[in-house]
DNA sequence: AGACAAAATGTTACATTGTTGCAATTCTTT
DNA sequence: AAAGAATTGCAACAATGTAACATTTTGTCT
């Protein structure tokens, strides 16, 4: 069996995790030109530090634990940099926000959601998005994003596990 | 290149297309001893009503010009049977709902979503959809639903044409 | 440095979407 | 008919998301 995706590993080091990806997105945005200022910057630790989607309200209220005080056009606006830089995808069957394990801007994503616990992982893209695109394409329709969300139980919770980190 | 969806052809018998899912819905529920009950079936019919998915307020505006008055929690309710039983699915990238051609409790999800006109058109499940199943297993992630939706344009807005039904 | 323009953030007020709890009604079973 | 379950009506509310405008910060050009 391949190994699991990191938040699906309980014991992984998960400092290292959201360090990792905050310095990814700080090299990320310099090539790009893009400012990935403190506030972006807070936003996307929060979101980080939860392989949980966390909602935008749930953001508003780690930063204020953190004694920052922001209110949800900002959220909403720090989280709209972020998609669109391609450094965290919107669940949006959770209202939720998580953070991309591969920035760089517009990508096809793939999700497994675990509904006991509510960790999600990323894929890397496979070439069965190339195949639905190319089915699609028979039909006539020029798919230009394609989301695939797979809702079921990740390995710690089908072993009757706690809920995670 | 083969026939693409009904939601997607102009021109379709819409009427007929109404029609033949409330009786199959009619069929399903009296098959599963379930009661689509006069409510239900207006609310599955304003939805059916519409290619493009409808959001659980506009059902009630619908409503309410077929001179019905309901307000959102019988809506909800509506909605979350139909659900429950296969005969509407949520896009909930849209926060709207929207006709399953192939009612049957609970089956995996493909959907066309043209981002110029907004129709839907749900494609049957295909054998991409055992293998992505397959690939999350060797993660060791049992999925026990998966929905894949792409975003593109269908035939005629791609060829520049006007808005749809 | 000083002045200006652009971008980002703060703040208020509001719009949209979804839910809780309970009363009234309808259907089913005894 | 009487009791019990399921459905619907209704009022109030919670959660999520946005519009508009003020203020601050940042970058650029003299
Ligand atoms: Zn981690
Ligand atoms: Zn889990
Ligand atoms: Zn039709
Ligand atoms: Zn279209």
């Amino acid at each position: 069996m391949r190994q699991a995706p990191a938040a699906f590993q309980r014991g992984h080091d998960h400092d290292q995790c959201v360090h990792d990806a905050l310095n990814a997105a700080i090299v990320h945005c310099r090539q790009e030109g893009t400012r990935l200022t403190p506030l972006r910057r807070k936003v996307l630790q929060a979101v980080w530090r939860s392989h949980v989607p966390l909602g935008a309200y749930e953001i508003c209220d780690a930063l204020v634990a953190h004694g920052e005080r922001v209110l949800p056009p900002t959220i909403y606006r720090a989280l709209e940099f972020l998609e669109n830089n391609g450094l965290v995808h919107r669940m949006a069957s959770r209202n939720a926000f998580i953070g991309c394990n591969q920035p760089g801007a517009h990508h096809h994503g793939r999700y497994l959601i675990c509904s006991a616990c509510g960790l999600v992982a990323e894929l890397p893209a496979g070439d069965n998005m190339d195949r639905f695109i190319a089915e699609a394409h028979a039909l006539n329709f020029e798919a230009r994003s394609v989301r695939v969300e797979a809702v079921g139980l990740c390995a710690a919770c089908a072993a009757g596990g706690d809920s995670g980190p």
